[in-house]
DNA sequence: TAAATAGTGTCTGTGAGACACTATACA
DNA sequence: TGTATAGTGTCTCACAGACACTATTTA
């Protein structure tokens, strides 16, 4: 294939929420072509023509880390350092991708968000760069938030992600108002199930059709 | 020219603040090629192999505006609608750019933020869309604000450029503490000189070197 | 002095953060 | 009852918004 003008990729942060382990996880997996043939890497297509970034995203989280379906996508940044692809000067689009932590996701390989192993490419780079940027969406952008948590989830695991994303364990009645502000967003008169450990049980937030 | 895969378009959204009119207006200029010759629209450029946004955007606005230097850019969003070009499925990045209000801009046609005509391709949408996301960046990315207003400027302009991106007249003591804890800027004991209409002289700020 | 513009001091309301205290589970 | 978890009421502080009052210029 001739490469006649700039090419562009569409690349991936799949972000799932692991209730069990607490952390908000990033999914890839290893290329399986050259160049960098082995190498753990975010999940990335080139753009078809005419296709939209949308499409793109969950062509690459269908294909390359097999997962069966994805939450909500959303636009990132993009990137243009010219020799960031050693094939030649491509553009790479970053997209959000968020998995619904009750599906199962198989597949991938799911790394904490805080302890990414390199990557091929630039990957670590587009990371760490929008890192930031998905640390911003959560409880302003409702389809990330609920893209991450699920339609329905407990106050324990709104704490959790909230940890994972922005470093520290927010205090439980801050993160209450700040819910109860979020459009759609509407805490239940339910309980969740006991823990195993005891414990009073959480109450459960749900999203509005 | 065959075209093989999805091109990339560069658009941008150049703004000047206009003291005498007290307005933040945005550089257009008439096609020249078909599609939609002699239209305004957005000066934009196809993106180079190998060229980086920011390169394409100063060509752009060197190119299509004329305008012989521009103070600072940034992204913002990339449109991927596949029939936003009528020659076939083109990604738009959008980009902003600043030029100094000190600095001579012949060429261009400037129209009012608020006021923008009809315009070729969905530069209408782009300019709409794109609205909030320049809006949100005054007093908060240092390198535009500073292209904005330029290296020295006036309590009253820095007035007249947040009522022109925000739509409301802040009050100089709350806007005021604003500038103050923008890291880079800092009041000088200067006044400006005298007005026409007389009043008190405004005092001058100043961007750190 | 009047009109026009700019700047200051201070009150208020909202929201984030902090923390002690209360509630509900299991062993 | 003790331990572990969840939730509530309330205090404080920072900051945005509002506005009356003061300051400096021209005519």
């Amino acid at each position: 294939m001739r490469i006649e003008s700039t090419l562009v990729s569409v690349d991936v942060l799949a972000l799932r929420f692991d209730a069990a382990a607490r952390a908000v996880v990033l999914g890839i997996a290893p290329r399986e072509l050259e160049p960098f043939a082995g190498a753990l890497a975010l999940p990335g297509v080139l753009l078809g023509r005419g296709e939209r970034l949308r499409d793109a995203a969950l062509r690459a989280a269908t294909g390359k880390l097999g997962l069966p379906e994805v939450a909500s996508t959303g636009q990132l940044v993009t990137f243009d350092e010219p020799s960031r692809d050693p094939r030649g000067p491509t553009l790479s689009v970053a997209l959000w991708a968020t998995v619904d932590p009750a599906a199962p996701a198989d597949g991938p390989v799911w790394v904490p968000l805080d302890a990414v192993p390199p990557l091929a490419f630039d990957h670590n780079r587009i990371v760490s760069d929008c890192r930031p940027l998905i640390q911003d969406r959560l409880w302003r952008d409702a389809a990330f938030t609920s893209g991450l948590l699920g339609r329905e989830f407990t106050t324990a695991q709104a704490l959790d992600v909230t940890e994972a994303l922005t470093g520290d364990r927010p205090y439980p009645a801050n993160l209450g108002r700040t819910m109860e502000r979020v459009p759609g967003l509407h805490r239940t008169t339910q309980h969740a199930a006991a823990q195993a450990k005891g414990g009073r049980p959480p109450s459960v937030w749900r999203w509005e059709d």
